[in-house]
DNA sequence: ATGGCTTAACAATTAAGA
């Protein structure tokens, strides 16, 4: 079983990015967030002859999420029960006998704005949800955008966004929360290449300067890591005319069987940080091809 | 000097993203 998360940031923009995607990728659940759609002008028939079939919560202009699947989804979820939310951020269902969660958390805007309180309010919700969730479901995935890089790795440069948005101390020790209630993030899993990122700005050449953050995630309740023989980034999409600011991100889970073994590159024991690849590339700090990415300016 | 782009709304600017 193959799902994927992608911010696509419009989906009418987007659509043959994301109908090209699917045809290539072949995910079984692809979550969408900021589609920007409201429901009545969600493209289900361009889906529908792709092969998949669409759940969508959307609204006018801004946010927006979705599920695409080969097969139909019961069990349908559009909100954090108790938190009271007119954006639409949340689309849960389950497919066979995975409970998938897809959300969209607040971007925050900035640490001393009114957003960034929205957005702890918003996860806080989420950690008592999350927690009554995986009480019911063994098998569970959390995924989406959650505008928050974890660890120091997941930034290029953790210096600069020190105390900034995406990657204050607050929202990190929320995303540890989340992860505490029994989830693993997935990419963690994996040996993975060095600064892997998953959303880049579009301005100041940040992609090509891969000046990035890793804010989209795939998290895993124990039963489904254990099945997990897969987590990659797509940064492809990114090189495509007209391209989201983010990136897909997809894992694999094993058919069946909680009894499979890791697979070899797999760190069994890993937690779920990136304190591995931290120190491969500590000797590297200020190498050459960073130094090469300092030419940036328009001059004067 | 701390921006630079992209999108949606709406019709020249504004809001929002991250």
């Amino acid at each position: 079983m193959k799902i994927a998360t992608w911010n696509v940031n419009s989906l009418k923009v987007r659509l043959p990015h994301v109908l090209d995607w699917l045809a290539l990728n072949q995910p079984d659940v692809l979550c969408l967030q900021e589609t920007k759609l409201q429901d009545e002008n969600f493209p289900i028939a361009e889906i529908a002859e792709a092969g998949y079939q669409t759940l969508y919560s959307g609204q006018k202009t801004y946010n927006g999420v979705a599920l695409l699947s080969r097969q139909s989804g019961n069990e349908l979820i559009t909100a954090i029960p108790g938190l009271e939310d007119p954006q639409k951020r949340v689309l849960g269902a389950i497919y066979n006998d995975v409970r998938v969660i897809c959300i969209y958390v607040p971007n925050g805007e900035h640490v001393t704005s009114e957003k960034y309180q929205y957005k702890l309010k918003w996860l806080a919700a989420l950690k008592d949800w999350v927690r009554d969730m995986l009480s019911e479901h063994r098998k569970l995935v959390l995924l989406g955008d959650f505008n928050i890089a974890p660890e120091e790795c997941d930034v290029h440069d953790a210096k600069l966004w020190e105390g900034q948005v995406l990657f204050s101390l607050p929202e990190r020790e929320a995303f540890r929360d989340v992860l505490n209630l029994g989830l693993t993030d997935s990419f963690r899993l994996f040996e993975q290449p060095e600064k892997s990122y998953t959303w880049w700005d579009y301005r100041m050449m940040a992609f090509r300067r891969n000046m990035g953050l890793r804010i989209d995630h795939i998290l895993l309740s124990n039963d489904l890591a254990k099945t997990c023989t897969a987590c990659v980034i797509d940064k492809g999409t990114r090189r495509l005319e007209r391209p989201s600011d983010h990136a897909p991100v997809m894992v694999e889970l094993a058919a069946c069987g909680l009894e499979e073994p890791y697979p070899e590159n797999r760190f069994p024991s890993s937690p779920a940080n990136c304190q591995v690849t931290s120190e491969q590339v500590s000797g590297f700090a200020g190498n050459a091809e960073s130094a090469s990415t300092e030419n940036y300016s328009e001059g004067s």
